[in-house]
DNA sequence: CCAAAAGTGTTAATGCTACACCCATGG
DNA sequence: CCATGGGTGTAGCATTAACACTTTTGG
């Protein structure tokens, strides 16, 4: 880090959020829609300024919550990339930190900060073209689209996007959904309760619904760290999407 | 990116650079030694401050190339991660956007741009602790050096570790360096040169070396997008470094 | 001819795919 | 007792790891 010649510019830097969530077994993405301008009218990722003295992860979670008036916001929150300054914003130069949320469906309570109308909408309508990203947030979501698809290969991330509890049907819903895939449920379920450090048993089952119950499943030790935290655990050899 | 009830704050920017190289079969990386405080006398990454108007790759790049003294830096460069901005400069909030460099190797003129010597260090110095790093460079270092691991698994950007053109034992070469593990030379040419998409052959050998001369490869045409390009090209199925 | 490095063949182990089959529940 | 989903067994295929062996050069 060393000096430059010329004076350093200072720069605005906000962080923008890909929340992502698996709701009637279709990926969903949480969206704004703008009020003001520019770009008022369209949807846009959810995110805003760093302030003073606030690191990344913490101004990314806090505008999490501030928009969709949730308390604390569940699930695994990661940095993705940073975009630009150059050329993004209509007003000026604006570094953004884009991150990438992987949670169990939560409800948004719209009215969250000031009056920003929030809500979940299917990801596959993004991808068509039916619903249009205001800024680069259309380039970022297909960068974060492509980082959680691959993540769920080789890290235990998939289970972020349950509950506590889960059975391997869900955690399978998840994986189909991510990849617009269907997968076959026996193959997977050796593949999952066969990978050591991925699940644990609870030793409980669900019931009520048609059919066997479903023996509940969490994520191991060593996998939870990787919730919500920076920590690495890896799935080897990793669950291969199937290609083409 | 929706405003915030505060006032933004402005954030000075910079970019560090994890560059690597692979010299006499050993991984290098290459760092300035600082000669201004803070951490006057200590080791660094190569970086520095984002200029008006400038993209993040543009200022990496040309950070690079004036504290190197090379005209263009051959390569592969991608964008890390960023860090900050909170506390990780003595001298206030500063964020930066590390960037990673995957090189052949190439010959550094030492007094670059502002008298900060810079030079190729062998990266299992900096990982026993007998080479220290100033700011939080050693975590970005870590992290740079996970992602070029990893990146050798499932893209084909060994290859951009080597000239343009190569022997199928040069790359391997980069592969146990960068791995730090030994690989079977027979199984690892099959693969290398069974996986499609990966290398394509010249025609031409070595000579003057002992024993057989070795077939010249070039990185395939679909492959050679991902050198200094964002392109994704994918090793599928991957190349794996043993494990334990 | 010998050493050295390049490159090919072969075999056993492993992991994955596909699918037959059994299990446990609700209606 | 049947439909529905949960869960196990197994055969065939692909990939890998280990290593014997052949090829082609320089000395």
């Amino acid at each position: 880090m060393p000096e430059s010649h010329t004076q350093p510019a200072r720069f605005p830097v906000t962080v923008d959020v890909v929340a992502l969530t698996v709701r009637n077994d279709a990926l969903h993405v949480l969206l704004i829609t703008r009020l003001i301008e520019p770009f008022r009218g369209m949807l846009a990722l959810p995110g805003g300024f760093v302030l003073a003295g606030e690191d990344l992860a913490t101004a990314a979670s806090r505008e999490l919550a501030e928009e969709t008036g949730v308390g604390r916001v569940p699930g695994h929150l990661e940095q993705l990339a940073s975009y630009g300054p150059k050329g993004r914003d209509p007003r000026g130069d604006v570094l953004t930190v884009a991150h990438l949320l992987l949670a169990p469906d939560f409800p948004v309570l719209s009215a969250g900060s000031d009056a920003e109308h929030v809500a979940w909408y299917p990801v596959s309508h993004v991808l068509d073209g039916e619903l249009q990203l205001a800024f680069d947030h259309e380039r970022i979501f297909a960068d974060a689209l492509e980082r959680a698809r691959s993540k769920l290969e080789y890290s235990p991330l998939g289970a972020a996007f349950c509950g506590e509890e889960f059975t391997i049907a869900q955690l399978r819903a998840v994986y189909e959904a991510v990849w617009g895939t269907r997968l076959d449920p026996r193959n997977f379920h050796r593949k999952a309760t066969g990978t050591p450090g991925f699940l644990e048993e609870t030793g409980r089952t669900t019931a009520g619904d048609a059919g066997r119950p479903a023996a509940l499943f969490r994520l191991a030790r060593e996998a939870r760290m990787s919730i919500g935290q920076p920590a690495r655990a890896v799935l080897n050899p990793p669950l291969m999407r199937p290609r083409e």
